[in-house]
DNA sequence: TAGATTGTTAATCGATTAACAATC
DNA sequence: TAGATTGTTAATCGATTAACAATC
């Protein structure tokens, strides 16, 4: 298989998405042309984006949406479970701990740490908020394949750290820092300030040829 | 001002995330060179997007920090107040609400709203939590400009469309589907659970190569 | 079979990188 | 002035779109 390009791959969840749309309102078929209507790109985009991984549709017919939704999943790694763990149970490693949705796509939170004696011990939807030194050993003997980093810049850097060297191969960033471990380890980067600020951005852009 | 490309504004506030460190590291001056070193881009790739905006540095001697780090944040609209108001008090809306640093860059959550009424009435970082039903008569009265939706994206589409009509151009939305109003209104989207997915992606991408 | 629509090649467009003259 | 480094043009690379033969 030849390398995947980042844009193909960031559009893969929105094909997703659509399709379970589709899915559950029993629609069977559909071209990349209809599709494409319908989320507001090209047909010929669909079509080369689909084929880097194969040929999902038929001549004649268009994809089969069932199908082509389970194989997007299973491209996308959600075809298998994956047991998470959230450091940082304030408001955000919360709301991660509780958004169901995470739950009906094979992604099992089974704890959260925190070093705040206030929280530790509650219990929510992601399991039991536990002490921060009881991270360590709990990656290792449950066997933790990803991390998701809900907590302040410094603590981050420094806790995940020391999870690689527990063995923690990816890491959920939301850390407002660039986190960068050995080349085997995978980070992914959600910067909510940076969005905060494309809109400002656009927002600011807009005034600017109104003035005009 | 030519059309600037998506790519070169999603860069901006990263670029603002380094001159800020660079400068609380009372670093005076930049070149291109150093910079793309720290960044992990390339010298010319900074040079290109910031002549996008005009010469901002100087031949010979580079960038000055603290000039190039107000510029850029001007551009990105932070240079104003921006009131906004959260939809959706729950863990997400709240973590926005209580998330310092927007505070300290111009940004005033002034309320939240929620239909829940054990949540109505409590106090955050971001202002007291409202009943969803005052939020009409509230962005007209305080002239907010953003609201940011942290809620179930049935609601999320009802809710922003009532609120189009009462004037509101700017969305930050964390609902997970594509809001799309007229086109004097600006959506940024976050779509949190297709962040994940680009990380499973990665995941299963690794483990098919390991299997070879 | 005829019509439809994919898979795939070719053409275009845009973004990134390289090179260097301008200039501090 | 000489050295450094930008601003900017030109070259390259990659991604998107168009076109159409293959085929269901």
């Amino acid at each position: 298989m030849n390398k995947i390009s980042k844009a193909v791959i960031a559009r893969l969840p929105r094909y997703y998405r659509y399709l379970d749309e589709l899915r559950q309102q029993k629609i069977e078929r559909i071209s990349s042309k209809e599709l494409s209507e319908l989320m507001n790109v090209t047909a010929s985009q669909i079509r080369q984006d689909l084929n880097n991984f194969g040929g999902f549709g038929q001549q004649g017919y268009g994809y089969n949406v069932q199908y082509l939704y389970d194989e997007i999943g299973k491209l996308l790694g959600l075809g298998i479970r994956h047991k998470m763990v959230i450091v940082g149970a304030g408001n955000l490693g919360q709301a991660i701990a509780n958004y169901g949705n995470f739950k009906n796509r094979g992604f099992e939170i089974t704890a959260l740490f925190d070093k705040n004696p206030e929280l530790i011990g509650k219990k929510t939807a992601g399991g039991e908020i536990k002490d921060i030194s009881e991270i360590y050993s709990y990656v290792k003997e449950n066997d933790i394949e990803i991390v998701a980093l809900t907590l302040p810049k410094g603590p981050a850097k420094e806790i995940g750290e020391k999870l690689v060297e527990c063995g923690v191969k990816a890491f959920w960033n939301f850390a407002h820092t660039d986190l960068k471990f050995s080349s085997d380890v995978i980070v992914e980067n959600v910067h909510l300030s940076e969005s905060l600020m494309k809109l400002t951005y656009r927002i600011s852009e807009k005034n600017q040829k109104s003035k005009q």
